[in-house]
DNA sequence: CGGAAACGTTAACAAAAGATAATTAATCAG
DNA sequence: CTGATTAATTATCTTTTGTTAACGTTTCCG
């Protein structure tokens, strides 16, 4: 059971993909359910089907794959995003990733029963089309994007990007998991931030030698 | 227009996503056309706002971007095959790719106008929210695959995994495209074929020996 | 508070990749 | 068929990355 307030908050950010009336909202609201996870604990483990997609009311996740002991970092969501193991979750296959809680985490959770059910129902069947369809496209896009990137630059690149489109994950997220997310290791993400900075340094060195 | 044969081709392949009944598919077939492109020819160009889907009937289109006067191409496709820019056709913003026939290629296409019609008409429009989410549905998974083994894997072992898990890629497109596609350059890509060759050779080599 | 663990940086070396160019192989068009 | 492109391989050199390890710093937890 979710707070009228959390409801709205939710409502508020699917109308980005899809609006609701009045109606579809009341029969949609009953199948959310809250959730809050401990850090360090789980959304999601490798080897289990998701049955579920979050949406992240407060708190940090992310997204990983343990490939011979260690963990590799793919991805990380925040407040006012989605997050899931969706392609466990739309094809009922054993993840291969784990997603944990970063920090204490609230969640907003509709289940997979429950998308089946109201697919079914035919007062919201063909909102909820609408609803999975537009979700997936904007998904799409986004991945789109980040194939794109890593065909077409460089990890240098490819950090410089992030830094000027999404200085906030930089902010928030270790600098490892970032490394990961940009397809190279923690040592190697750490010269490129020494090289992009010693232009600076020699400038200031310049305007400083007698 | 199509001919039965060819609707009958492409109503198969679409059930791997949606069911449609007679009565839709009656709906739905006459919006299709056919297009063919000679080898070399765009069904795509950059800065174009891509306002089609194709459906491979024969033929084989790559996929690239421009960067730096070099082509650098990110996909191809085959028979049984949807294509499209995805992000500009479900964004309407100007792609940023090239979609080009690499041999004579014969294509059954739907407009986005089409679409945006079939949406709206009662007797379909369900059915056609559907057909849309299960095809980008379908299209997230390929794309989670794919940031995964960028992610996850070296040049290396992505080569090795198209060669297991698509050589009828590798036998059809040139190399130098399957390096593009890997993220790497041809020289790279060659040089990789020969590092997984050697351990061969040298048996051999042993094998003859005295 | 203090020891342990986790992080980021740096260094040293090996392995791989990019860039360029030369050579060979394959393909295409006239 | 043959000359001309285009593709693939190989070589050389440079740059970058991976790997491992050391070191100082910060963070975490008992």
């Amino acid at each position: 059971m979710i707070s009228e307030i959390q409801g709205n908050i939710y409502r508020k950010f699917l109308e980005k993909f899809v609006s609701f009336t009045d109606e579809e909202w009341a029969i949609f609201l009953p199948v959310l359910e809250l959730k809050k996870l401990k850090k360090k604990s789980f959304f999601m483990e490798a080897g289990k089907v998701c049955q579920e997609v979050g949406f992240i009311l407060q708190g940090t996740v992310r997204c990983y794959y343990v490939k011979d002991g260690t963990e590799v970092t793919t991805y990380f969501s925040f407040e006012n995003e989605l997050i899931s193991s969706y392609k466990s979750f739309l094809t009922e296959t054993p993840s291969i990733t784990y997603v944990e809680a970063m920090e204490n985490t609230e969640l907003i959770v509709f289940s997979k029963k429950s998308l089946q059910l109201l697919l079914e129902d035919s007062r919201i069947k063909y909102k909820m089309e609408r609803f999975g369809r537009t979700v997936a496209e904007y998904y799409l896009c986004c991945y789109d994007d980040r194939v794109f990137s890593f065909v077409t630059q460089t990890p240098e690149q490819r950090y410089l990007e992030l830094l000027s489109s999404r200085s906030d994950i930089l902010a928030r997220i270790p600098q490892h998991y970032i490394a990961n997310y940009l397809g190279i290791t923690p040592v190697s993400l750490s010269r490129i931030r020494s090289r992009i900075m010693k232009p600076h340094i020699s400038l200031l060195e310049t305007l400083q030698s007698p």
